[in-house]
DNA sequence: TATTGTTATACTCTATAACTATA
DNA sequence: TATAGTTATAGAGTATAACAATA
């Protein structure tokens, strides 16, 4: 299909030609409703000066209780000098706390306050309802079709 | 599904838990598909010092020749001032130019050269071989379903 | 010697305001 | 005055090398 059935009449101004090679590229679609549910669920966060990133950081630690900062590097996908600055602002705020409780004394234990079990409640709210949101123009079962096949991938390993 | 059926017994290391709220959200595993296909495609780009927006950028100027830049921008969701360095690396490489043709003279006109038409052929098949690749966990009908309802959700309007 | 967390750094992507030249 | 393209700039996000403390 060149356009959607769900385009209507009412897009008004004259759009460019969308039967190229990209409009059947998975990938493309992929980034263009990444990037729509992203600013979606971001613009919620502001309210809370928050990121994603921090979002996803407190959900892994409130489920992992003492994981180490490597463990938290690897699970959100990124470098561990990334995760210092975060961890930094998410202590500041109190909404979390690295303690010095291994046998390992390199390393630290990461944990939740009760302020950030309390955030993170909120947040999930939150998350679901942008997620609901921004996926308005599918049902459950596609929904969960989507989902199925979104992990899938994800979890596929490179080679 | 605290961990997908795909998930075999080779995944040795002591993973963190899985069954958080994150799994449940369509905006995470978006994110994360996102992420490796993003990685994927940009690996085999590179042979070609290309990344990925600019082969969107050739395929949008290749299906509407003689667009102008501000057009082009809004079919690449970014703003104006990042199409400038984007044309400027596409037009020294002799892919693409900008002609003063519209009645309009603060306007250009974008088209693709020869060697852009010919260069885009190749990077389409490029960009299909790496589609693929990273859905393997995906049958073709799985394919098109995911292909649909990721349409659908971006051009979704917000409101 | 290797590893955890950290610092410093650099490169990309993104977003905004302000400038120019046309209209 | 408004618009197309541009410049300058600043903020995120991302990636790597190198260092201190500990193993």
């Amino acid at each position: 299909m060149a356009r959607s059935a769900r385009t209507t009449d009412t897009d008004s101004p004259p759009l460019l030609a969308e039967d190229g090679a990209l409009e059947e590229l998975i990938g493309y679609a992929l980034r263009r409703a990444q990037l729509k549910l992203f600013h979606q669920f971001t613009a919620r966060l502001s309210a809370y000066n928050l990121r994603p990133a921090q979002f996803s950081a407190l959900a892994i630690i409130a489920q992992n209780p003492g994981l180490m900062q490597a463990d938290l590097a690897r699970a959100l996908a990124i470098e561990p000098p990334q995760v210092v600055p975060m961890l930094n602002k998410l202590e500041e705020r109190a909404l979390a706390v690295r303690v010095r409780c291994k046998p390992d004394k390199r390393s630290y234990g990461l944990f939740l306050s009760k302020a950030g079990e309390a955030l993170l409640k909120e947040l999930k709210g939150i998350a679901r309802e942008s997620d609901r949101e921004a996926t308005s123009a599918l049902n459950d079962e596609q929904r969960g079709q989507l989902l199925s096949f979104l992990t899938s991938i994800y979890q596929t390993p490179e080679c």
